[in-house]
DNA sequence: ATGCTGTTTTGAAGTCTGTCAACCTAGAGG
DNA sequence: CCTCTAGGTTGACAGACTTCAAAACAGCAT
């Protein structure tokens, strides 16, 4: 019964997107994906990221102060990080809290799954 | 003693770089890693990449007729993939092939692979 | 040598990105 | 109501990116 109706809130990962090894990726998946690895193409992104897959939640007043960089900077990388699926957003109160997508973060991670196709190359 | 000198040619993926969802990704290591993704960041790489990786080595000659974009423009993406450190090129005769770096690509893979921390965040 | 084909480099135009200062919004607490 | 703090939004600017045309380079074949 588990088996059967799979819990599809997004696009399956794998079964969407083989890894990028195994077949060549159609203009459209790369059109979908390409945002998300460009999220992931800033150093300052990179450790948000990071520091946010990190734990099961963080607060922004946790993560701004890990950078020399004023507040709407970070803003807007965290925004990026949103708008690329990658992160979820909450406000408690007072503070924000960020939380990784895990489906986002595992469909990036298939499509760079290395290739069974020899042990070589 | 086959562990004692552990074959670095580059820096060892798993060992150098847990991954991102393990523990924050320090500066350094994020200026190293961040271009990487980058590079793959643009539709147009991804699927150069793709194609690439798919195959054992392939001609540029196959890769530019896939998109409409110029010669030049290929050659240049190519190239940012090559100074990523991703993929590697060999000119033999008239035609220049590509290949893909497995020890760039798995460090990546490995930066992406999902925390065994819990279950369910 | 001369020409032909495949690939890269150079130069330039237009667009996008990263950053900050200034301002605005949401909630807590008087 | 007002004030204070945490975050986000807007506007602006310097620098980087994508793209192509033109030129340069590399190798094969007359």
């Amino acid at each position: 019964m588990s088996k059967q109706a799979l819990p599809v809130v997004g696009p399956d990962p794998v079964a969407c997107c083989p890894p990028i090894a195994v077949r060549p990726m159609d203009a459209d998946q790369a059109a979908v994906v390409a945002p998300m690895f460009k999220a992931l193409g800033d150093p300052v992104r990179l450790r948000l990221m990071s520091m946010i897959a990190s734990v099961p939640e963080i607060c922004v007043c946790d993560l701004t102060p890990a950078f020399d960089l004023s507040g709407p900077t970070i803003s807007h990388h965290l925004k990026v990080l949103r708008e690329a699926g990658l992160v979820d957003s909450e406000r408690r109160g007072t503070w924000v809290w960020y939380r990784v997508r895990p489906d986002a973060f595992r469909q990036l991670g298939a499509l760079l799954e290395i290739s069974t196709r020899d042990g070589g190359a």
